[in-house]
DNA sequence: GTTAGCACTCTCTTATATTGAGTGCTAAAA
DNA sequence: TTTTAGCACTCAATATAAGAGAGTGCTAAC
């Protein structure tokens, strides 16, 4: 059987029908709402057809049809028309970058919490990650005679500190040799280069204390580690989930809710996208068992041309997919944008 | 009418038998349950005494009863016998602070992540608040030709940081000159003693750059400013909420959870917490409309005398006011204890 | 003061129509 | 050959009714 025009037609009548409507959309409506020029006979002929061949299917004998996954997929790809921005919804994510937000963290968590606001949809996004930016200087602040700062400039500004104990009989003019020593070492370096080994060189070359330095680089250690590793998810707009009319029975609200706060799932998901553009996954295209009545709209944002990290958004499959992936890509870009003007190199 | 003992023996049966089941208390049930000597009938007109007294409400007239609030107040102020923990919350307690974590906020963190892990409830924390405690040095770290880290060591060893944006044309040295500046400023002054204004002396200190200084001024400004603001909430196990039977419908959990998502609004509940101990406020005591069907177990936590935020746990009003009492008080004084002597003075 | 007994109340459950949206098939019309 | 009107059939959802069950309140006897 072949998907002709008319196929198409009616097709696209049901899915945006049952995009709007979430119910179940039968041959009269289409009939009536969509003036196909052919009766509701014809299409519910139309209709058995396209049930046959995938793209629908039917809750029970006596209601309409649903839109399939397969029906989605080949919506996203080839049917819908991407609208652009509402003035209302350009505005917005205009006044967002208008503020002067210091912290690229912080510029990630609002751009999250404008696209939640703006499409009611679950919003979530990767932390930046500086696995591949490259150290610029590494700075140890005495903070008192226990601990001090374990500042790592990076390029484009960004910086991660960490607090490490200090042992006693350590001085000030000592911690600035060990800095001086680390940025011989590190400079230049990205985080993932870190030759960790070198670091016990420091023994050989500082020859003194040999056991209070034991623990000294195990510190260090652990703070350069923790400078590499940044697993933090942003989220926002969990309960927007509620406003769903498929999500208003108990289980289904935990099982949605309970994924949200294993933040260790959801960076999985979010670090497993890769590429340009919007992506958009349907339903059990998603790794995840309980995304599998949700699609996932996810873009990379970056800094110049390193990709930092990913936004994500997550709805019901049946998401309004021409706005959100309209509102995602220009927020994408707009993010990286404002940040390369930031901290471009 | 009198509340006497064996009346308080039958109230204290209902509240026990409600916090268990959910289900409204009848006369019967009680006489086969607890043993109190009397008879169903006995207990019925006991149970009437007691409704008219404000003690019990009755869903309707062929149900059992349930507690009111004045009940829960009585329970948790006379009634209650309060445990000591099981082996096992202890153990879980005891490994958590074996580890050793060295950020502060990290630690109160994972205490609100293992409360709520041990009792089933929502827990939540007022992230350390810093405004009482006082500044033992403030350095301008350079980070690049735009930007400085300013690092505020508080007493305790927490510290705040910050990045500001320099103007152009000041160079390291001036920094360092800066720094000091502010250390003789501010040393030893708390927070919310920083006296603003004396800033701007730096412009006649310094009188070079006059216009450049202006905005390095407000910068600064911003950045001391920032290092006393700290409104950041701790939630976990939000989720929870849905194993009990009182919140299996959808609008009850769009409000308690709406609730969770702003923290404006918890850090308000949580700081107007005040004095020593447990304290417990049921249903209506809260100050929030949303929290009228819940009740919130909070305690301080201190680093030595200095109270440094508020831990809280939020249950439906029929909750094990016994244990979650029990094991609050006893995770306070666990974290206290902890910071103290990690951090102590 | 306490308790057995019993009528009464009200929710909750189960069983039984009834309704209505929607389909699939058939036969006639285009 | 394709389209369409017509109609019987299906099945969830809604409404209605009957029954069961839990619990109370009252009365009268202990």
């Amino acid at each position: 059987m072949e998907l002709d025009a008319r196929k198409l037609q009616v097709l696209q009548a049901i899915i945006h029908d049952y995009i709007i409507t979430a119910e179940p959309v039968g041959s009269r409506t289409v009939a009536k709402k969509y003036n196909l020029g052919i009766s509701s006979a014809t299409i519910r002929n139309e209709m058995s057809d396209l049930e046959e061949m995938g793209f629908l299917e039917q809750p029970h004998t006596s209601a309409g049809r649903i839109p399939s996954e397969k029906a989605y997929r080949l919506y996203v790809d080839k049917l819908m028309q991407v609208r652009s921005l509402s003035h209302h919804e350009a505005e917005y994510i205009k006044q967002l970058y208008e503020l002067k937000i210091l912290q690229l963290e912080e510029v990630v968590y609002q751009t999250v919490k404008v696209l939640s606001d703006i499409t009611n949809y679950t919003s979530v996004a990767l932390a930046p990650q500086f696995n591949e930016i490259t150290i610029k200087h590494i700075q140890l602040v005495p903070v008192d005679k226990d601990f001090a700062l374990l500042v790592v400039v990076t390029s484009s500004g960004i910086l991660k500190d960490t607090l490490i104990q200090i042992p006693k009989g350590i001085d000030n003019d000592f911690l600035q040799k060990v800095s001086n020593f680390l940025n011989e070492q590190f400079r230049n370096k990205t985080f993932s280069e870190i030759d960790l080994d070198a670091l016990s060189s420091i023994r050989q070359i500082f020859n003194e204390n040999q056991r209070l330095f034991n623990t000294f680089v195990d510190e260090l250690t652990r703070g350069l580690q923790e400078g590499a590793r940044d697993k933090e998810i942003y989220l926002e707009g969990t309960t927007n989930i509620l406003n769903f009319p498929e999500y208003q029975d108990i289980p289904r609200v935990r099982s949605f809710l309970s994924l949200m706060e294993e933040k260790d799932i959801l960076y999985r998901i979010l670090n497993s996208v890769k590429g340009n553009g919007v992506k958009v996954s349907i339903g059990t295209e998603n790794p995840h068992e309980d995304l599998k009545d949700c699609s996932l709209i996810t873009a990379t944002y970056r800094l110049g041309e390193r990709v930092l990290g990913t936004i994500g958004m997550i709805g019901p499959t049946r998401m309004e997919y021409s706005r959100a992936v309209s509102v995602m890509d220009h927020m994408a870009k707009a993010l990286s944008c404002y940040l390369t003007k930031l901290y471009g190199e």
